[in-house]
DNA sequence: CACATTTTCTACACAGCGTAGAACCATTGG
DNA sequence: CCAATGGTTCTACGCTGTGTAGAAAATGTG
């Protein structure tokens, strides 16, 4: 269900429902209501906000999708006891590529 | 749960509920049967594996529990459309010393 | 074989998620 | 002003996962 969100952003439920039926099997597509139940949901737990001043109720994310990941992967990590362990063998299975985009990200973190 | 495993390695179902009573408040240990069947799921899942000739069976993690973490983390990733945008996050929001830890961990990586 | 120990089977409560109908509420055209 | 229409909330069901453990079956030992 998250990913419809990390889509764009600010829709109303009914603009939600149309998207999920849009790349959906034909028979499988959400009602209305099921979409503002997880909608709820997921406000309550933070994940979006929403204005409930317009009368359609406009949604949004609170977090990008990226932000959201590296939050999950920040919580994995403190689940660990010993974090530099857990680190040392996460970039140990990274692929090469993602070791360069790492090394450079982290460079830049010096420059500023 | 997953807590005690990653204590050491190798024990068998009674060795393993006597050191959760060790740690937990007096009257919340939990039965002997209660761990087996814990243990059965966990092994079922592959995160344990056991010795099913000897009698009394021993059980051992087959992941670190640093190697679990890591392995998280590389899912937490994986589920991300924009692995990159997610790992710039990260890396943008962890600690001084952790992109230390990283820095030489990635050069580690190059040594080899 | 009887008994003690160990393991499996079965089961219950509770949480979370996907799902959606029923009921409630607000805006608006007549 | 008020009923119809569309939007939102309430309530609920089924399914899965997890913590918990008793009952029953299996197995080794004297």
């Amino acid at each position: 269900m998250e990913q419809l969100w990390m889509s764009d952003a600010a829709l109303t439920a009914n603009e939600v429902r149309d998207r999920l039926a849009a790349n959906a099997v034909p028979g499988k597509a959400p009602a209305t209501t099921t979409v503002l139940t997880v909608l709820s949901r997921l406000e309550r737990k933070g994940f979006v906000g929403r204005s409930r001043d317009t009368r359609p109720h406009r949604y949004a994310a609170l977090l990008s999708r990226a932000d959201h990941t590296a939050e999950l992967m920040h919580e994995v990590l403190a689940s660990s006891s010993d974090r530099d362990a857990a680190l040392a063998r996460f970039v140990g299975t990274v692929s090469a590529g993602e070791a360069n985009t790492l090394r450079r990200l982290l460079d830049d973190l010096v420059r500023r």
